[in-house]
DNA sequence: CCGAATCCGCCGTGATACTG
DNA sequence: CAGTATCACGGCGGATTCGG
């Protein structure tokens, strides 16, 4: 009721700005990580706090807010004594993770074409060495 | 002939750090504006400049740079009296913006979904009201 | 026409410490 | 256990200007 505009596909000029909205938002530093944890089952604050190694609590509580904004993950809290949280992905993250797929195969076949590449440019336009 | 690494698959805990590869590659704020318009043949710099809209002319060399070291885009300078470079997207880009593709699907889908999540959330914690 | 160089503001990110 | 608050830093990205 609130939004009938889902009838109003993105012209194929604009699909680079579609793409980069589902980029912005799961092209957070940690995002993936989380989800990739979350996929796997109900998990909990500290759980996820280990498993994605690296991230600050600062991230992950942001990243979390962020992620729950978008309807990506649930936040489940029980008024235990020692409280406890738990994070699950919803079925829409669980079909993005399954996109995602798709990107990791790319990167896949062609990691080492572009490890190449990159190499083969280093070595042309090397920044004229020394000086 | 340099590398042989192609068989050393990464096992499926570090997909996520996968994708953030292709994430960090065509994560910039413009390369997918800049792919798609060269996905469609051979574009000059200056068109480029209009094509991609609100690109400033920095910006635009540097992503330029970066996907054409990363194998992405391929560059063609014509020492004509007025200089004229053409860009081109190569196999791997086209594949590139192929698995794009995957990603607008899921976002086309799921829009409208985000959209109401957001809004639900932001309601509901949504900074207590006047106070 | 194509691009490099410089200056600068913004914000994502990390470290640390405090609360319920 | 599960956050929140504050500070500081680094790099991305924009505007502008100069060079080939």
């Amino acid at each position: 009721m609130s939004q009938g505009n889902s009838d109003v596909p993105v012209p194929v000029e604009d699909q680079a700005c579609t793409v980069r909205q589902v980029l912005d938002r799961v092209g957070g530093k940690w995002s993936i990580g989380i989800l990739v944890a979350a996929s796997k089952g109900p998990v909990r604050f500290t759980e996820l706090e280990r498993s994605v190694e690296g991230i600050s609590r600062r991230m992950l509580t942001l990243t979390l807010r962020q992620l729950e904004r978008d309807g990506l993950l649930v936040r489940t809290v029980y008024p235990t004594v020692p409280p406890k949280v738990e994070y699950r992905a919803t079925e829409i993250a669980l079909e993005l993770y399954d996109s995602l797929v798709t990107l990791t195969t790319w990167a896949e076949r062609h990691r080492a074409t572009i490890a190449a590449a990159r190499e083969s440019y280093d070595r042309e336009h090397g920044l004229t060495p020394v000086s």
